[in-house]
DNA sequence: TTATTATTGATAACAAATATCAATATCAAG
DNA sequence: CTTGATATTGATATTTGTTATCAATAATAA
């Protein structure tokens, strides 16, 4: 079960923009927080499809979007690979390890190398906004 | 002009491929490392197309795969964007930092971050092999 | 010069993301 | 609890960027 903080993140934003709660957006938001993290659209509906056969795709994506717009999930592109979401909530910025055998994503999180960062974009006269990092390489699991 | 060196790199590519030089392929080569820095496929196209009307959108695309095959190119991708396409010759790796208004990429370089970057990854049992750093915000111009 | 075959350019096919739309569900107001 | 306005859904169409196809042409080696 996903905090009531999450759920009451989403409704909130939901009405305040006076959209509607629906069966299908509750379901969405506690498969999405359940799933694995960093997933596809494509996945996340079939996981939810398997429970509920008559979910659309369309519905899954333009939730998925509407979670990214209320703070609780983040877009992310890597490479030609489709778009993949992350839950956000109460977690503090990080980085991935991405492995080029398997796929999988690898949680980090340097703080001097964001204090680096910070210094590189001053030194360019530069307002850093956001960032993105990313390492690919051989999981401990793949060498 | 662009150095012979460069050219000859594409010619022994090709060579030893066993394909063939052609005339596009000289235009392309000499446009892409004329044009401006990260440029779509498009924009080259449109600015071949200018001196040479006959020239196919695919024969750019193809021939841009292949500058990336032998090394004389970088493919990029940025979020949602079309891919872009970097010229490589004879320069050090860099990282960029992408301006969220005007789109401009600043090109920089700190060791610093590379280091922290390796130590990173050994952290975590895990071999980098190449890595993707991109600061957004705004730049001095845009400010 | 000739034969072989890689390349080209136009266009089709493809894949991911997004838009469209009629049927349906939500929910505020009575 | 109805009812009416309208947001949402699910199926599907459209769009967009990229890549594949293929007949005509051009590049190379013999
Ligand atoms: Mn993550
Ligand atoms: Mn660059
Ligand atoms: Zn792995
Ligand atoms: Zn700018």
């Amino acid at each position: 079960m996903l905090p009531n903080d999450v759920k009451n993140i989403f409704r909130n934003y939901i009405r305040e923009k006076g959209l509607r709660n629906t069966r299908q957006r509750e379901e969405i938001l506690d498969a999405f927080f359940s799933a694995e993290k960093h997933i596809t659209v494509e996945k996340l509906f079939a996981s939810i499809k398997a429970k509920n056969p008559g979910i659309g795709y369309a519905t899954v994506h333009r939730n998925l979007t509407l979670l990214c717009e209320c703070g609780l999930a983040d877009e992310m592109k890597i490479g030609r690979q489709k778009t993949r979401y992350e839950p956000k909530f109460g977690q503090k910025h990080h980085d991935h390890l991405i492995c080029l055998k398997c796929g999988r994503f690898i949680e980090v999180n340097d703080n001097k190398i964001e204090k680096l960062q910070d210094k590189l974009a001053e030194l360019n006269d530069f307002i850093p906004v956001r960032h993105k990092l990313e390492i690919y390489g051989i999981c401990k699991d793949c060498k």
